[in-house]
DNA sequence: CTATATGTATAGATATTCTATAGGAGGACG
DNA sequence: CGTCCTCCTATAGAATATCTATACATATAG
């Protein structure tokens, strides 16, 4: 990613893919393009950081890749999230729920 | 810290600890105490995670410490906000909340 | 046929945090 | 007194995700 805020997002980047890639099948560079589209450009996802992340997901069984054509006919790996994926994006999104709630009690102590 | 999350916690500890220190001064393990106690326990902010951010954060002038004596009649460095600090402060809560809401729209969109 | 956009990929650097360990010093207790 | 436990600070070393920068291949445009 990029943009400032870099750090904060450490651990987040698998679970926007995952939760991306729920709504429906995408290439690399295509799952990249919507997150910056969500968020109005705040978050910039960028190649070093997309594949990596991508590979590791694969890797884990959460996605699963397969080759395929894009809309600009050009050679592009489409990934689809796993029913191991589906699981996974539950328990982060459990797990940022409770980070959240966490750094808010520690932000609105007085 | 620790405690699963870990990674999600990336660049929030400075954050964290600034405002603990801005609603009174309080040496290393006392922070660390603090956190621990708002968050119920959820974050626990050890000590190799501890001294080497509050070492940074008094590189930067964002904090400042002096010796003194604990509650228990410890040697103990107490740290204290800088003006500097508080701005600090401030930036970080800005940054945070707009990653907050960035996620969010990634975790809610259809 | 050159330039540009698309799509994937890797190497190397950076930095924060974690695990593990260390040690001094006060207080309690026998 | 001597030992043990707790408090408080501290550092070394490892792990790891991300960033910057670069590379390459192909389709389309001009």
């Amino acid at each position: 990613m990029a943009e400032a805020k870099t750090d904060l997002l450490r651990g987040t980047l698998d679970m926007l893919i995952l939760k991306t890639l729920s709504l429906q099948p995408l290439h690399g560079l295509g799952v990249s393009q919507r997150i910056q589209q969500v968020t109005g450009g705040v978050f910039q996802v960028k190649p070093g950081s997309l594949f990596p992340a991508l590979h590791r997901l694969e890797q884990e069984g959460w996605i699963e890749g397969s080759w395929g054509e894009s809309a600009n006919n050009r050679r592009a790996k489409y990934y689809r999230l796993t029913s191991a994926g589906r699981r996974r994006l539950g328990e982060e999104k459990r797990n940022w729920a409770q980070v959240v709630l966490a750094i808010t009690k520690v932000m609105e102590a007085t």
